[in-house]
DNA sequence: GCCGTTTTCGGCCCGACTGTTTTCAGTCG
């Protein structure tokens, strides 16, 4: 079995200890098991195993190591399969409904019967639901408002598309009066690849006002939630998003906390702890300030809102920026996109983050479209937009000719393009330089479409898959092994294949194609569509300290898609790359330079 | 189930909100 169906198999006995009413300690130990596991590459998981070495790993103790080396053995876990019997399918299903948790679904199915979704409809349509000791009225309407809205809202959404719908708000919360500091935060803020809803925080001393503007703007389909000092909204698309209100003194930690994400708030307030001070999205305060005060209006005693309420001004922790709030916890800054718990605070403790690559650091990008293929501006339209991007060059490769669903270039069409654009760059009429290439299709059996005759004329030949993506995996990765071996090969386009939310990636064993890659010289795209992304972020650390070098490639069809690379800039940045690990950050003659060593 | 410069037992991040309750449990982030 492989890591990824292992960290599955844990995670899955997670939900199922859960709905069966288990020690929530217990559940967050499987849940905690899995996502250290998504972090191991699949041969050093092997090797642990073999070595016995598992239990040296943070987060796994015995019975963990004991079940993940029966399942990376057998495939099988028999406490798993009788879990899985002990407990409905329907009803890990019901989980997915907002406001349905662990408890509530097992008074529902203890009580009632009710075993999947459809019994739970039926059950709060005839009033059982509300008539059931804890339930009432609102949460049978709410359980059947999210049935209803589940296949519609239960999305999540590009990052991209949501970074399109918040930049506009932030500038508008900004433009307020009265309003300090406004910031998204959330997965947003992180640079994930998709978010679930957008989170908004406001420094503002007066309150409604700014709730008003919020719950009013166009296109806000709903306001769920106005209260004093949140407010949530759905839009027309079915995206959600929070409004939060703190005061200025606050705002910092505001910020941090509702950036995320919980894995590294969880690590941030243990270190705080560890520190003598507590750390919540109200403030840090000293661990010994828990009694309680009677002029702590509103907040309950023992908090950290409450030590903070009592705590002396001159007393309290005061932090301005982001900055310093780590720097009290002993840590140079982390960037938000950083901030997912995968050990970005002991390298920060040590000093050893890695100077992210940024945007400003792209010099221009490869793997573009033109009308030749199936791109929707013309060559000339594409190498002025990239100029007024301010970039040195721009790589051109279209569809190869068994593309023919995407009008794939024949040798003939190819050599013809490759003459207008040489024709182009002897014109001088831009100043950005344009590389001749091609999007040459890997073929079933990984044999590629162009000969090695035809890739010699080229300046850079990227090769990707583009069919037969149901083979299995040993076979799709010996056919894209087998490709990036042959001559004149610079890049690997989009490892996967995947189009986030959309289609599953075809199956491929990422950790030997990387290994190939190295051991050939190849660079493994970082495909920057919003809807690839891919190769995964995940995957880039360990890749690139092996040697693996990256190229942010917009896969551009059109003017407007190279601007894309933004979003494979905060991919890079996710995955810990620096500006050394990719290529077109390197200026046109040192690219040049390198396209030349690899013919 | 995991973990340990107070520990091998007794903890395990913190707080808001909602709806259901007369003081709190469950859910969510």
């Amino acid at each position: 079995m492989t890591k990824n169906e292992i960290a599955d198999a844990l995670a899955e006995i997670g939900t199922l200890l859960e709905l069966k009413g288990e020690n929530p300690f217990k559940v967050r130990a499987y849940q905690a098991g899995a996502r250290v596991l998504e972090a191991i590459e699949e041969a050093e998981l092997a090797r642990l195993i073999a070595a016995g070495e598992l239990m040296s790993v943070k987060g796994i103790g015995e019975a963990l190591a004991q079940k993940i080396g029966e399942l990376h053995g057998t495939g099988r876990l028999e406490f798993l399969e009788k879990l899985r019997a002990s407990v409905a399918p329907g009803l890990v299903e019901m989980l997915e409904v907002p406001g349905l948790g662990p408890k509530k679904i097992r008074a529902l199915h203890d009580k009632l019967g009710l075993a999947d979704l459809a019994a739970l409809a039926a059950a709060c349509e005839d009033g059982r639901v509300a008539a059931l000791d804890g339930f009432g009225e609102k949460t049978q309407e709410k359980i059947l408002a999210g049935l209803a809205h589940r296949e519609a809202y239960g999305k999540r959404h590009l990052w991209w598309l949501a970074a399109e719908i918040a930049q506009p708000i932030v500038q508008g919360l900004r433009a307020l009066p009265g309003v300090k500091h406004a910031e998204a935060a959330g997965s947003l803020r992180r640079g994930m690849e998709t978010v679930g809803d957008l989170d908004f925080l406001v420094a503002a001393a007066d309150v409604a006002p700014v709730v008003e503007w919020f719950t009013t703007l166009p296109r806000v389909q709903e306001v769920t939630a106005k209260g004093e000092t949140k407010a949530s909204v759905r839009f027309e698309s079915g995206l959600q998003a929070d409004l939060r209100i703190v005061p200025e003194e606050q705002f910092v930690f505001a910020l941090h906390h509702f950036t995320g994400s919980k894995d590294h708030n969880v690590q941030m307030r243990q270190r705080a702890l560890a520190r003598g001070l507590r750390l919540s999205e109200w403030g840090l305060v000293p661990a010994q300030a828990r009694e309680p005060d009677a002029g702590t209006a509103g907040a309950v005693p023992g908090t950290v809102k409450a030590a903070v309420a009592q705590t002396a001004a001159s007393d309290r922790v005061v932090v301005r920026t982001e900055v310093e709030l780590f720097k009290k916890l002993g840590l140079h800054f982390i960037p938000p996109e950083l901030r997912e718990g995968m050990g970005e605070i002991e390298e920060s403790e040590k000093g050893e983050l890695p100077q992210l690559v940024e945007a400003g650091d792209l010099r221009g990008a490869f793997h573009n479209h033109t009308t030749a293929s199936d791109g929707r501006n013309t060559l000339v339209e594409m190498v002025a937009a990239a100029e007024a991007l301010g970039w040195e060059y721009l790589g051109i490769a279209d569809h190869s000719k068994s593309s023919f669903q995407a009008n794939g270039l024949t040798e003939e069409r190819l050599l013809a393009q490759v003459e207008e654009i040489r024709a182009l760059n002897a014109s001088q009429r831009f100043k950005t330089h344009v590389f001749t290439g091609t999007e040459c299709d890997i073929l079933a059996d990984g044999r590629l479409d162009f000969s090695a005759e035809i890739f010699g004329q080229l300046d850079c030949v990227v090769v990707s898959v583009h069919n037969a993506f149901s083979q299995d995996e040993a076979t799709m990765t010996a056919r894209i092994i087998r490709a990036i071996e042959q001559p004149h090969v610079t890049m690997l386009g989009h490892l996967t294949g995947r189009l986030l939310l959309r289609r599953e990636s075809y199956r491929v064993d990422a950790a030997k194609v990387i290994d190939a890659a190295i051991a050939n010289g190849v660079i493994i795209e970082l495909n920057a569509s919003p809807w690839r992304l891919d190769m995964d972020w995940r995957l880039w650390r360990k890749a690139a300290a092996k040697g693996l070098l990256c190229s942010i490639n917009p896969d551009a069809h059109e003017t407007a898609g190279l601007e894309h690379v933004r979003a494979g800039i905060n991919a890079a940045r996710k995955g810990w790359l620096m500006k050394e690990n990719i290529l077109n950050t390197r200026p046109k003659s040192a690219v040049v330079k390198y396209l030349e060593g690899k013919k």
